[in-house]
RNA sequence: GCGACGAUGGUGUAGCGGCAGCAUAGAGGCCUGUGGAGCCUUUGGUCUGGGUUCAACUCCCAGUCGUUGCCCCA
């Protein structure tokens, strides 16, 4: 029966609402944002990272291309046209690892990129993860060395440093895939490593007595060995000298050679080894990191590592490749919750008070020219003068200019510093703040 | 995707099965050429839909959104 006329159900006010996950930047959002990101930019092209940008679409099948079926569920799938699907960029290795192999043959190595832009994820929104969000990072195409892998750590703690955070309010957690792997070797079945990867990476956030049980679930033996190399872990030279003393398999060697070498070449205090960090189970190969504060209260406040076979995987000559994330959401956060996170909106240099609806013209002529250098403010609302020095006041202008009858007459203008209170009477040209 | 908790002016909050109040922000006035104050006026609200009831902002159900835990975190 179609009886509804007029039923109100809630569309039409949901209609004004913001997607979920998604965020309004609003002035002083905005130039939060962009200062920080900006500052995290520089302090990547100070180590020569050049700035780039990819399109927010790319093809399913790029995105997919090195992931499975539980990664297209994350994906905004935009369009369809006939049997071509196109996605949000969920994050910027797969792009930049396109466009890497799109111009491989002429491009001088090292590559060195660094970006600050925004991507989407469809997932439940939580605290510091939202479905519309921003990053800023890093990728390092074409050597394998130690020293690459220190110079995107190096970015990662500088950056952080340059925001206002020092070293005592964040970790930088460093691990290897190939030590994990080798250390697991003899405790796990081949056909296990991936779960039992799986589970160690989520360790940190369960009771051991939870990792026992999982990893018994599992069919996983040793799990008495499984869980003394989740506690190896602190300043990574104490670590080092416990890894030296057991006998260690090619692989564990080769990764633990590694490690040393970056924990060399990057000697900040903020750095401990930590063999539960994972980062999940996709293009990683070797080095990986995680960046949490101090107190562990934040999601990941960045994360990358070493991806040595991506390129070849999209179809690329085999590259070495490195690189990192870190997103605004949880480092604003903890900026936020530090008091750092710059929160000015730009003041007027200027504020022009119009003291009479009849000088408005010579009023509308003087701010004109003097916008030409200085951000000015003037009365559009047509309030009377008090009024007008509380907006000026409101605004935190230092300077005000008041434009009435006398002043037009001879061409010039009054200016008052708000702070000494002093005026001067000037023609408009001679204003210097 | 699953679970828990929540939703009252723009913001922050109070309240009660029977008139929805306070603070703050906004607009205006006191104030027709000069200060951030003060006083006054005013705009604006019970997330959406359904049910119970004489009566629902309040109780019940569903949805939406939010917070959080799980999953996932490429």
């Amino acid at each position: 029966m179609m009886t509804e006329t007029n039923i109100n159900d809630g569309t039409e006010q949901r209609s004004m609402e913001r997607v979920k996950g998604t965020f309004d930047f609003y002035p002083e959002d905005k130039y939060a944002k962009e200062a920080i990101l900006d500052t995290l930019r520089t302090v990547a092209e100070r180590a020569n990272f050049k700035w780039v940008e990819t399109p927010a679409l790319e093809t399913i099948k790029l995105l997919t291309r090195k992931s499975g079926d539980e990664v297209r569920d994350q994906i905004f799938v935009i369009e369809q046209r006939g049997a071509e699907q196109f996605g949000l960029r969920f994050d910027m290795t797969v792009p930049l690892a396109r466009m890497f192999l799109a111009k491989q043959k002429e491009l001088p190595k090292p590559v060195k990129w660094c970006y600050t832009t925004r991507m989407w994820r469809y997932e439940a929104p939580q605290k510091g993860r939202l479905r519309e969000f921003y990053q800023f990072g890093c990728e390092l195409f074409g050597p394998a060395t130690a020293a690459a892998d220190a110079e995107v750590i190096g970015v990662v703690i500088n950056a952080l440093k340059e925001v206002g955070l020092s070293e005592n309010d964040f970790v930088v957690k460093i691990s290897n895939r190939k030590l994990i792997q080798g250390l697991l070797y003899d405790l796990v079945p081949k056909d296990k490593m991936d779960e039992a990867l799986r589970i160690i990476d989520r360790a940190p956030k369960t009771t051991s007595d939870d990792v026992v049980q999982q990893l018994e679930k599992a069919g996983i033996r040793k799990v008495k060995e499984v869980l003394r190399l989740l506690e190896m872990k602190g300043k990574p030279q104490t670590v080092f000298a416990d890894l030296d003393k057991s006998t260690l398999n090619e692989l564990a060697r080769e990764g633990l050679a590694e490690l040393k070498a970056i924990a060399t070449l990057v000697p900040s205090p903020s750095i401990v080894l930590d063999l539960s960090v994972v980062r999940g189970l996709a293009y990683y190969t070797g080095f990986v990191f995680e960046c949490l504060d101090k107190q562990g209260k934040y999601r990941a406040l960045a994360g990358g590592g070493r991806y040595d076979d991506l390129v070849q995987l999209l179809g690329g000559e085999a590259t070495p490749a490195v690189g990192f994330a870190l997103g605004y959401s949880t480092l604003s956060l903890l900026l936020e919750e530090l008091g750092r996170l710059p929160k000015q909106v730009p003041a007027p240099q200027l504020f022009c008070v119009v003291i009479d609806e009849a000088v408005r013209t010579y009023a509308c002529t003087v701010v004109e020219s003097l916008r030409k250098k200085y951000t000015v403010e003037m009365d559009i609302m047509g309030r009377k003068v008090g009024k007008q020095i509380e907006q000026a006041n409101a605004l935190k202008v230092p300077y005000v200019l008041f434009i009435g009858p006398d002043e037009a007459k001879q061409q010039k203008v009054k200016l008052r510093d708000m702070k000494t209170g002093k005026e001067t009477l000037l023609s408009p040209e001679d204003i210097r703040l």
